[in-house]
DNA sequence: TTTATCTTTGACCGTTTGGTTAAATTATAT
DNA sequence: ATATAATTTAACCAAACGGTCAAAGATAAA
């Protein structure tokens, strides 16, 4: 999965945007400086705006990659056709992979999200807006149909993808407070807790759904 | 609860203070504007600096009174000698009530907790940090007692604090996505969706619990 | 080689921002 | 009333920032 710098051929273009994406991604629209995206590329200033005319066309084409970087991705699972607790497994364990291995993005996203939200969701629908409600729909008839035959007890599919992102976000969005305080700032402990997370979410969620 | 506007004597400090909470809880330190918050209080901006030596300063005082608004009230609970089952209740309960209400507040610490790490951290710890692991260590003594006779399954203090939080907090500070893509910015839907959630999260926890 | 086009640069500009200062105003004490 | 200290203001400053511009280098076509 591609979400971490394109290596792809290193024209100006592409060192602008792979630097820009560095410094966006760590410090947000109104954090990055012009300057320092420059300096990162071994360019001149000027050339920035030669390229990408200012700091927010700059920064939409970094933005907009990121989301689509994972987005579909993580919405085709849910619309799968496997059973409702290897769905709810598989999810879990993609979405962990990809959130641990790139934890800047959730970051990014929660920054931008309250900066500017109506720019976040504008973006996500033009990607993939009709997408998103036909695969929870799906997951919704799949939920009904397993608690009507007993399997799980009910629940509504926007529910349980909050519950799953809730689960699966959070600790990574709030390292700081949780490496800080829980672990005494030890990273490698850290990093061990958010492993045993990913056997033991998808469980405790299969296991609160069960009758 | 005194989370929200303290309506205290209106001295320009408290003028001040009151204002600089506003603007900074609404864009954080780097978004905020040293004469927004003078307009706000409805003085010159040179007494800001009167009161205040600087931004920084200014900033820490509001930081800080933030902090200590709703940490000591959160760490008391889960250190409390009710049931399991009953801590998770009025644990959810409470602090969705909080978060409910004032949803500034874990944006502003996400937000801050990424800018700068070690200050919140720190923050933190002196505000009560000894106090922290304390109550952990007695959650987690119950969760232990309680898995031996059988009650819920084996699971450590850390894990379910953390997956309370979670489950409280992200939907709040995701609220931009989910009522922007989930509900089609529709507010009332949205708000509506998070009152729902307060019956299931709690259940949810205790059910995944469940052996 | 000349010409035209694309790329890159250094120097510069206008604004915004946090912060200062000296003077004016108000309150307090004698 | 008067001197003293605390509070408030308008005007100002230097630095940082996003952005522009004219000119210099490279590249390719004629």
């Amino acid at each position: 999965m591609k979400t971490n710098g394109q290596t792809s051929v290193p024209t100006t273009e592409n060192l602008i945007l792979e630097a820009a994406r560095q410094v966006f991604l760590d410090k947000g629209l109104e954090g990055s400086r012009m300057q320092e995206i420059a300096d990162r590329a071994g360019i001149n200033k000027a050339l920035l705006h030669y390229y990408f005319r200012n700091k927010q066309k700059l920064f939409e084409h970094v933005f907009e990659s990121v989301i689509a970087s994972f987005f579909p991705q993580v919405l085709h699972l849910i619309g799968s056709n496997k059973s409702v607790p290897e769905k709810i497994r598989q999810f879990v364990s993609i979405y962990l992979d990809v959130i641990y291995e790139n934890p800047f993005i959730p970051r990014f996203i929660i920054h931008e999200m309250n900066r500017d939200p109506a720019h976040l969701t504008t973006t996500m629908e033009r990607i993939a807006g009709k997408d998103i409600r036909k695969q929870l729909k799906k997951l919704d008839e799949d939920l009904a149909e397993a608690s009507q035959r007993g399997i799980i007890r009910p629940v509504n599919a926007e529910h349980l993808v909050i519950n799953m992102l809730s689960l699966c976000i959070f600790p990574v969005v709030a390292e700081p407070i949780i490496a800080g305080i829980l672990f005494h700032k030890n990273e490698a402990e850290y990093k061990q807790f958010l492993l045993t997370r990913k056997e033991l979410v998808a469980e405790f969620i299969i296991n609160g759904l069960k009758c």
